[in-house]
DNA sequence: CAAATACGCGCG
DNA sequence: AAAGCGCGCGTATTTG
């Protein structure tokens, strides 16, 4: 189509006092006389300098690509920048482009004033603060801020009139340069600014109630509670620690606008209600929170503190977080985010504590009003989610799903692991002495300085490869400023400690290099992890066995021999001291509750597959329980007269496997096995693979292979990588690639429909970037073509594994969780745990049994998943079930 | 000095 | 250019 360009010069610039004095060079350009939206960036780049226009480089190219996804064309956007020259070395921050953007102010503005367009579209932060929008362009994004012309000049306004709306989102370089996943996001941004030309602006009214007297808030509740009303509920308490929690406001809001604030003690020593006054207030919310279908932000935790206050929730309808999850689990999930996508309320979660360093001791004005807030945007952005969730996804998941999940969610966090004492205090002590035995042990062996610290990767870097740290020479300079004659630096800090500490132990240290290119970590520095002593390893008995084959050996050879035998003890000792003080440092420690139990936290909306995710040290202070090693699990002891059941469904993805990709080799191979007349089928795999049995010598070694390259097909593994990793698993197999590509065809020859499936699977995600799993689950990939073919090969069988276990869960919970003789207490992802009283043992295993082999129908195939349950005093001393 | 990033590793 | 998936947490180190 052809259009007229209409280019903007501006003539208030100072340019002849700018440093880079490119007399703007490049120009506001639009196709239309009167464009509606102004895109304004930061800077011109190299290609926009040369050709004189904005956005015709590369991050223009992911605009142009973005703005497709809007309803307005790119050529009617006027498109700007806050400087109109280019900074040196396109750096905006350099001291020229600050000035610079001091002298184009005047024109930027006369620019936006005489382009007169309905709303701007700052992208990044120079732009948006240009603007005087302040707050980080990761929060104030996607909000739409009003704004007036005042005295020539462009400032937001909280309320009243306004000339022109604002709506920040990222710099296309921000999303170019690796912040892909941001993507969607920013699309959401552009896709909302750009609807604000045609739809009417409608600011957020806030009719909030933040200080009623006692008899509006019984009233109020009172009415809510006779009406039935959908109410948006959010607390702000004194802990997140659901019995430490007291209650400081609930909000409680009954439309976009509508809210209450309801107080709980006081804030500020004063007296907030007379006892009776309480007494009612008390009563009316408890029933308002029994009748009323609630909207809560991740319910899962509200919900808990709620009920350890005496107020229980009877009836969680809508959870935001999990609908925001249910529609695309790879978005960010905070509330702020949401309602940049969803709601009308701008940006304000930096109200939120402010200088206070407690939520109790923050003023009650904005306290009130923050937690108002929170409680309207969860209305305001139901029902738009809820279209998207029936357009986008799928409601079945989030309904049965999701918020099915919250009841046993929180039964196992309540119910939680009982923890011997005496137990973990040995433990702890025992894998204390152990790591500072071999601490020791390597130091004196290798002779290595006090101050040789074996938790830095740098100094480990420099043992074993003479690779010095990328800052070292700095460090060098830094002590040289501490000890120069005159220096007021104090040579006792903890920093001045640490500075002198890295530099002896690398000056004091003999590297003990051997020659083998280490592999590189994404940032390019030499791996030191397991794999790579696993690669080193092998390299040095290869050459070790050349020497020891070699007809004349020389004293060079002798000396070389010494110093591989020390690395190789090096290894041995290094990878005792990592694996002890990992769990040391992890699995030693837990926080346990007044009951003598450990209440490991989990989350719904964790994952981008459906499994549930567990732990939350930072905020809650207890940990995984999802990874807690086989010898820290001796310490979850049954209390007496109870025993640990725990339920483990066998081989479920690749049981899943088999019948997503209709795999009938596969098929056949579980229905023999599971009808008691077959092998396993990683078995019947090895046995069609290689055409050997049990009693051939190799039997095990290609058992194993034909397991691996099963495992690793799964997860979308290259062959090159899948073969790899074999051989350094087990570096006695011979076996060259072209014979593993080899056995690769043969694999796929023999199992077409899983070729099929895998080819299918491949092209969907690369064509549509979304897979919907056989129970509707859907993702949304987003990321580079290879990343995403990996993880659309396992998307489907990990949530399908995952919903499986998730519906199971459910059920059992509606089983067991009224019963006085048994516990849920937890899960990892396949396996379930539950502590049940001795002489009901043989009354839950069959419950247990029913519940998690349930039938499933999976694309036609009515299947349902065999379980192995086992029984003991602890959670490793559990054995198989035979009562 | 707190927050963010990098690396490595526990589990499935 | 190639990278096996999904998590959370600890230590070291850099960044703001």
């Amino acid at each position: 189509m052809a259009y007229e360009n209409y280019r903007y010069k501006r003539k208030a610039a100072q340019c002849s006092a700018c440093p880079l004095d490119g007399g703007c060079k490049v120009w506001g350009l639009s196709g239309i006389q009167k464009p509606q939206v102004v895109l304004l960036g930061e800077a011109p780049g190299e290609v926009e300098d040369a050709q004189g226009e904005p956005f015709v480089g590369p991050a223009g190219k992911w605009l142009r690509k973005a703005v497709k996804y809007t309803d307005l064309p790119y050529y009617s956007l006027h498109k700007t920048n806050v400087i109109s020259c280019r900074p040196p070395g396109n750096n905006i921050e350099s001291t020229e482009g600050w000035e610079a953007k001091e002298h184009c102010r005047p024109g930027l503005l006369q620019e936006l004033k005489d382009v007169g367009a309905k709303v701007i579209v700052p992208l990044g932060a120079h732009a948006t603060h240009a603007l005087g929008i302040e707050g980080s362009i990761s929060k104030v994004r996607g909000s739409i801020y009003p704004l007036k012309w005042t005295d020539g000049k462009l400032h937001p306004v909280e309320e009243g009139s306004y000339d022109v709306l604002a709506v920040p989102t990222f710099h296309p370089s921000f999303i170019m340069r690796g912040q892909i996943k941001q993507e969607s996001t920013w699309i959401n941004d552009l896709i909302k600014a750009f609807e604000l030309v045609t739809k009417k602006y409608k600011p957020p009214r806030e009719n909030f109630k933040l200080f009623p007297t006692a008899s509006e808030i019984v009233e109020t509740l009172n009415w809510l509670a006779k009406e039935k009303k959908r109410i948006g509920v959010d607390i702000e308490a004194t802990s997140l620690i659901a019995h430490r929690a007291e209650l400081i406001v609930t909000g409680i809001a009954w439309s976009g606008e509508d809210a209450i604030s309801i107080p709980h003690i006081s804030q500020y020593g004063r007296q907030l209600w007379k006892p009776s006054d309480e007494k009612k207030i008390n009563a009316a919310l408890r029933k308002v929170l029994k009748v009323c279908p609630t909207v809560f932000q991740n319910a899962l935790y509200d919900t808990r503190v709620l009920e350890a206050r005496g107020f229980p929730v009877r009836n969680v309808e809508h959870d935001i977080l999990l609908l925001d999850h249910a529609i695309n689990p790879e978005l960010p999930h905070g509330l702020g985010q949401i309602v940049s996508r969803y709601g009308n309320t701008p940006f304000w979660k930096d109200a939120v504590v402010g200088n206070a360093s407690r939520m109790i001791d923050m003023d009650p004005r904005t306290l009130r009003l923050y937690n108002a807030r929170d409680a309207v945007v969860l209305l305001q952005c139901l029902d738009p989610m809820l279209k998207d969730l029936k357009k986008f996804a799928s409601p079945t998941v989030y309904h049965d799903i999701s918020i099915g999940l919250i009841p046993p969610c929180q039964e196992m966090m309540n119910n939680g692991l009982p923890i011997s004492k005496s137990r973990l205090q040995k433990f702890r002590s025992d894998v204390q002495a152990q790591v500072e035995a071999v601490d020791k042990q390597i130091h004196e062996e290798f002779e290595l300085p006090a101050t040789f610290n074996l938790s830095s990767g740098a100094h480990i870097r420099w043992l074993l490869y003479g690779i010095e740290p990328p800052n070292f020479k700095k460090k060098k300079q830094q002590l040289a400023e501490y000890t120069a004659p005159g220096s007021n630096k104090k040579t006792n800090t903890k920093a001045y400690r640490k500075l002198l500490g890295d530099i002896e132990a690398i000056r004091q240290t003999q590297p003990l290099i051997y020659v083998v290119k280490p592999a590189k970590t994404e940032s390019g520095q030499s791996a030191i992890d397991k794999q790579q002593m696993m690669r080193l390893t092998v390299a040095l008995n290869n050459r070790l066995n050349e020497i020891e084959n070699l007809k004349r050996r020389t004293k060079k050879h002798e000396d070389e021999k010494r110093r591989l035998y020390k690395l190789q003890r090096f290894i041995e000792l290094f990878h005792q001291y990592q694996d002890r003080s990992k769990v040391l440092s992890t699995y030693t420690s837990y926080e346990i509750g007044p009951d003598g139990r450990v209440h490991f936290p989990y989350k719904i909306h964790g994952t981008y597959t459906g499994r549930l995710a567990s732990g939350d040290k930072k905020k809650l202070g207890v940990g995984n329980a999802q990874n807690i090693p086989y010898e820290a699990r001796k310490l979850f002891k049954a209390q007496k007269g109870w025993k640990f059941l725990q339920a483990d469904y066998s081989n479920l993805e690749l049981r899943v496997l088999a019948y997503v990709s209709e795999d009938d080799v596969l098929l056949k191979a579980f229905a023999d096995y599971d009808a008691g007349h077959g092998d396993k089928p990683h078995a019947v795999n090895a046995k069609n693979l290689f055409n050997i049995d049990e009693s051939h010598p190799d039997w095990k070694s290609r058992y194993n292979l034909a397991k691996r390259y099963i495992f690793g097909r799964n997860y979308g593994g290259s062959l090159r990588g899948i073969y790899e990793k074999i051989m350094q698993e087990d570096p006695t197999l011979t076996l060259t690639f072209n014979q593993f590509k080899e056995i690769d065809r043969r694999y796929r020859s023999l199992h077409p429909q899983y070729d099929k499936w895998y080819n299918e699977t491949v092209s969907t995600v690369k064509k549509t970037r979304k897979l919907t799993n056989a129970f509707g689950r859907v993702r949304y990939f987003q990321g580079q073509e290879n990343e995403i073919v990996r993880e659309g090969l396992n998307f489907p069988i990990q949530s399908v594994a995952a919903d499986v276990m998730n519906y199971a869960l459910i059920e059992l919970y509606h089983k067991v969780y009224k019963r006085d003789d048994c516990l849920l207490m937890g899960m990892v992802h396949d396996s379930v745990l539950l502590e049940v009283r001795e002489d009901a043992l043989s009354d839950i295993a069959p419950i247990v049994r029913t519940a998690l082999e349930r039938t499933f129908d999976i694309f036609g195939h009515k299947v349902s998943f065999p379980i192995d349950i086992e029984v003991g005093d602890d959670w490793y001393n559990v054995e198989e079930w035979t009562g």
